[in-house]
RNA sequence: GCCGCUUUAGCUCAGUUGGUUAGAGCAGCUGUUUUGUAAACAGCAGGUCUACGGUUCGAAUCCGUAAAGCGGCUCCA
């Protein structure tokens, strides 16, 4: 089946959940319903009464039953305005604002219309003088099509979830209860779906996260507030530590602020008016206005700004892990994903603008090296100006940035796609997007460049001649967020970390007591073993597992928490001299001398 | 913030249409057992059933409000 095909059936089972709830619910008003990845939903307003999941079976078995009826799909025109004469007299008032739309517009895109008009009637001239429709038994739809011929050419499918959804994503628009299913050709294809689901659920960070007891969030704390565990917190050392290695080798040097500034620094950079989610507070003390950082780049400038700087100082690069703070909403908050105390790896470079594709040059290969490492697939999206004239800069400099980051992404050979329209106003940016183990795209990280802020705190440098000039600056984070970047990275890993990074690393197991003394012996060996790559002076992080308990137990549960490495010592391995070593890959025998170096070669 | 759903022991979950002292497994503690590749055996302890109101002779169970979590929407410097 081609992707056409699977999206008119997808579409066609969108209006076919529709006259399924109209056929129980015959008050029901109908907004949209369209296809969406893996399959397709549609937006219903009930008014006071709300479909819970507990009616799925009711309306999948009303669905089943105009299937198996088999009704064909049959597509119609109608005029404009007899169009809106249907809607009204159906009393559907959603459809009918489409259809104003269309008529005056041509489009029911939103974000192509005029925000003022949306659904507005008009008089005179429409834009389009005929509207299709299509029936399927007692269901009719406005609809551009295709769909399938018959009802029952429709394959597999699930209910799978209702949500609440803003008419037309207007947060001011009433909220409609979007019904979301999954379809497939086969139902092979359904079920492999459905397994990939549990699947990703048996990696949720958030399972994976209690389970091995990295991080936790206190009610009393607050939501989006997760405090980190000794284990969750030497992970996200590690992976920070990472992070920052690419960047300490090209000269970056670690620099430290303060978590909360005046009022007055965000008013100078602009975050101030832009961001609502600000957290402010006011000293009792001193009575002034102060804030929780929402982004590091205002006292990172003013460590610029302390000293005179000249252009042979220049490229200059901070770097600094550290949090902001954001009054994210409550509804947004979940897990790591999303939290209100952000850490990020973060970096400011202030130079010239001819260093500026160098210090991107730079940052590509750091990322491109950082991620591959981490087995995850880097990919770019660039966001460039589209043809209106509010930027910033001389058309000149736009084109010179814009075409030396595309350069770059061809000469690294990364994969990226462009967003036109998508750039700030002060200059081009580029994301960095991963790919995790189970095909999912996230957004991470991204490299800045900001021709504003030097602006806005008047930073300068001496140039040859002895004149003044305005630094350009580069944000960039590596991992991004941390918080979010480990719910990826556990999530991808499923829970069993590369050993340089993981939280305990070896668990030695004995069979019995008569091992003690050799169990030293070991442990000796792993106190002197130190791994330098790819983290430097990364310490093994090893426990003794010598309880009054059976191996098959011990072997189950350093299963469970996911160790890396096993060592199982008993009287037969003291007698040979040798541990087995226990890893995912299985187990071999290893001879107590090669020990160390077997453990740094994993 | 909005809509829907959920909340029982540290964890995972039972708990009939409202009916006595709320159950289990794992984890914990105490014994016995010294064990060779994914759970030895026995005992003990552990709960204002998220919180606060209400209905009722009687509430984990029904109703309301709040909080937190989950799925979305909107937002994301």
């Amino acid at each position: 089946m081609n992707d056409e095909q699977l999206h008119a059936m997808r579409h066609s089972l969108a209006h076919i959940t529709a006259a399924a709830v109209q056929r129980l619910w015959p008050e029901a008003k109908f907004g949209v319903g369209p296809v969406v990845e893996n399959g397709f939903y549609y937006d219903i307003d009930l008014g006071e009464k709300k479909i819970s999941e507990a009616n799925f079976p009711k309306i999948e078995k009303a669905m089943r039953g105009i299937i198996e009826y088999g009704d064909d799909f049959v597509k119609s025109e109608m005029p404009i305005d007899a169009a809106i004469e249907w809607a009204k007299s159906g009393n559907q008032p959603y459809k009918e604002e489409l259809l104003n739309d269309l008529k005056r517009s041509g489009t029911t895109v939103a974000k192509d219309l005029d925000v003022g008009e949306l659904g507005l009637a008009t008089d005179g001239d429409a834009a389009v003088e005929n509207v299709s429709f299509y029936t399927n038994g007692k269901f009719v739809d406005l609809c551009r099509g295709p769909h399938v011929a018959n009802t029952k050419d429709v394959g597999a499918f699930k209910l799978l979830r209702v949500a609440g959804a803003y008419w037309r994503g207007k947060e001011t628009n009433p909220q409609m209860q979007r019904l979301y299913g999954v379809a497939f050709a086969t139902q092979e294809e359904l079920d492999e779906y459905l397994d990939r689901l549990e699947q990703a659920k048996l990696r949720d960070h958030r399972k994976l996260g209690k389970e091995l007891d990295l991080y936790t969030i206190s009610q009393l704390i607050g939501s989006g507030l997760p405090l980190f565990t000794p284990r969750g917190t030497i992970l996200r050392d590690k992976l920070n530590e990472l992070a920052q290695s690419y960047r300490l080798d090209r000269g970056y040097e670690k620099v430290w602020i303060p978590h909360i500034a005046k009022i007055d620094t965000y008013k100078t950079s602009g975050h101030f008016e832009k961001f609502p989610e600000l957290m402010r507070f006011t000293s009792v003390e001193s009575g002034d206005e102060l804030a929780l950082k929402p982004v590091n780049c205002p006292h990172h400038t003013q460590i610029f700004a302390s000293r005179p700087r000249s252009y042979r100082d220049l490229p200059i690069k901070y770097m600094e892990t550290t949090s902001v703070y954001r009054d994210e909403k409550s509804g947004e908050l979940g897990g790591l994903n999303r939290v209100r105390a952000i850490t990020q790896d973060d970096s400011h470079v202030f130079c010239t603008e001819e260093q500026v594709a160098d210090v991107f040059a730079e940052l590509i290969e750091s990322a491109k090296n950082l991620y591959a490492l981490l087995d995850l697939k880097l990919s770019l999206r660039l966001s460039f100006r589209d043809d209106q004239d509010n930027y910033l800069g001389s058309s000149e400099t736009w084109d010179r940035a814009e075409g030396a980051i595309k350069d770059l992404a061809e000469q690294f050979q990364l994969e990226y796609e462009i967003g036109i329209g998508e750039a700030a106003i002060y200059g081009p940016k580029m994301d960095f997007m991963a790919t995790d183990a189970l095909g999912r795209k996230f957004h991470l990280a991204k490299v800045q460049l900001d021709y504003a802020q030097p602006e806005r705190f008047g930073l300068e440098y001496t140039t040859e001649d002895g004149s003044k000039s305005r630094p350009v600056m580069i944000h960039c984070a590596l991992l991004g967020s941390i918080e979010r970047f480990l719910s990826i990275f556990i999530e991808h890993t499923a829970g069993w970390f590369p050993l340089w990074a993981a939280p305990e690393q070896i668990r030695i197991l004995t069979i019995n007591d008569s091992v003690v003394g050799y169990v030293e012996e070991i442990e000796s060996i792993l106190r002197d073993t130190v791994l330098m790559s790819p983290v430097k002076y990364n310490e093994l992080r090893y426990t003794v597992d010598n309880r009054n308990e059976s191996l098959g137990k011990k072997i189950r549960e350093a299963t469970t928490w996911k160790i890396p490495v096993q060592l199982i010592v008993g009287p037969k391995d003291q007698e040979a001299r040798e541990v087995s070593v226990r890893t995912q890959a299985g187990e071999e025998k290893v001879q107590l001398d090669n020990l160390s170096e077997y453990l740094k070669g994993i």
